[in-house]
DNA sequence: GAATTGATGTGAAACAAATCACAAAATATG
DNA sequence: CATATTTTGTGATTTGTTTCACATCAATTC
């Protein structure tokens, strides 16, 4: 049964991805041990919540001692995965899915792009460095590399048609850059990136804001912006 | 006051933003008239909940006569100020300010990019079709052109100078694709999009889903087996 | 034109997330 | 070794969001 699966990533999620960037770059500073106001400060965030977060991810400090470095991120590691390769595939060799290919951070994180695709592979091929095959190939190297996580960088027109193959083939994850909302079966985590709306959500709070400031009230926005 | 501004959009905006790339749908399709379980049922949220969302953005239908599309869509444009032309910096044109800059949606929907910059403008203006400012000239540009909103695609490294340049020369809205906290004054909003995130926190539901999988597997087979 | 139907709009209730407050534990101090 | 200090971990409380339930209104039917 395909249904229009409405997932939104959860705050303590993106706050622990928050707290492990900046992790990392404090054991580069040669830090070797962290409080939870330490990370409250350099993230944005109150302590209490650091250590909320922490314990709904069944991360354990020491009474007084704070976090070692190295152990969280060993925890974090595991939690995400990240001991492992993960093998993508990205559909859709337009201008984002050609700059999301040569993405330098992914391969950082151990996130590999195997391979990427396009339903004219030969016109893309020319400005890409990495292989771009031609859709009907897609089972072949889903099922070789073992993926189960795809990037969907196609126009929208075609973005539930490629979506159908790619569950078909087995995908389970999909971020998807094309404005729709996919039908998929309830077993496909659907991750949507919308770069127009990321634009006009600002605009429309700059908008606001400068409303408000002209007001002199700046009340009612802090409540509905969420620091 | 320079300050980390945890900036989150709100889930009830998101949702708007659904509505509307739902009704301009439903609207080229010939349909005039919505109820909220029509919304709801393409948007994959509740009719309470499409009601809620209205009435907080002061949105009003006719009891019984549920919305007419065209005055959704009129009230909707001016929340988001679509009437007016909205001018867009953009810094950094390495891979994804490129394809950014590239990127038609935004012309679509009133988002102009007037200018893009980068260190070596010469280098990157092989590449690009629209001009390629040197970093010299952004207040000049940001000036002439009243923008109030940039895109920042430079690396995480000069992000934060960057984003101290803008904000002196009185942008007060930022999308930032770096993958850093930046300090800024707390009127000038900062909506973080971090693709690493995006696709890492897909692998960490997929993986959680298939470890699910399993157990539920495993329950049913143990109910099978009947003790 | 009264009765019925079908949708909105919104308080109330249930649920979820964030903050507070403090006990517990580990370390430091005298 | 007792006391003070510091920081974690987590119930309790508050705050925010979603769902429920129903009064209200407009259209339709008889």
């Amino acid at each position: 049964m395909k249904q229009i699966t409405k997932y939104v990533i959860k705050n303590s999620l993106k706050r622990i991805f928050l707290y492990r960037s900046c992790l990392v770059r404090l054991k580069m500073m040669g830090v070797e041990k962290v409080f939870s106001y330490t990370l409250a400060n350099e993230t944005g965030v109150t302590p209490d919540q650091v250590r909320k977060d922490f314990s709904e991810f069944g991360i354990k400090g020491n009474k007084r001692g704070g976090y070692k470095i190295n152990e969280l991120l060993d925890i974090m590691e595991n939690l995400f995965h990240r001991n492992k390769d993960h093998n993508i595939v990205l559909i859709g060799m337009g201008n984002l899915g050609l700059a999301l290919s040569k993405y330098s951070k992914f391969v950082q994180r151990n996130m590999n792009i195997v391979a990427t695709f396009d339903i004219d592979p030969f016109k893309q091929k020319i400005r890409s460095d990495i292989t771009v095959y031609s859709m009907s190939r897609l089972k072949e190297i889903i099922d070789r590399f073992r993926v189960k996580v795809a990037i969907l960088a196609v126009p929208e027109i075609s973005a539930q048609e490629v979506a159908d193959d790619l569950v078909r083939h087995g995908i389970k994850g999909i971020v998807n850059f094309a404005p729709v909302l996919l039908k998929v079966p309830p077993d496909v985590i659907i991750n949507n990136v919308n770069l127009c709306d990321e634009l006009e959500s600002v605009i429309y709070y700059v908008h606001k804001q400068l409303k408000v400031e002209g007001l002199k009230n700046l009340e009612i926005l802090y409540k509905d912006m969420k620091y």
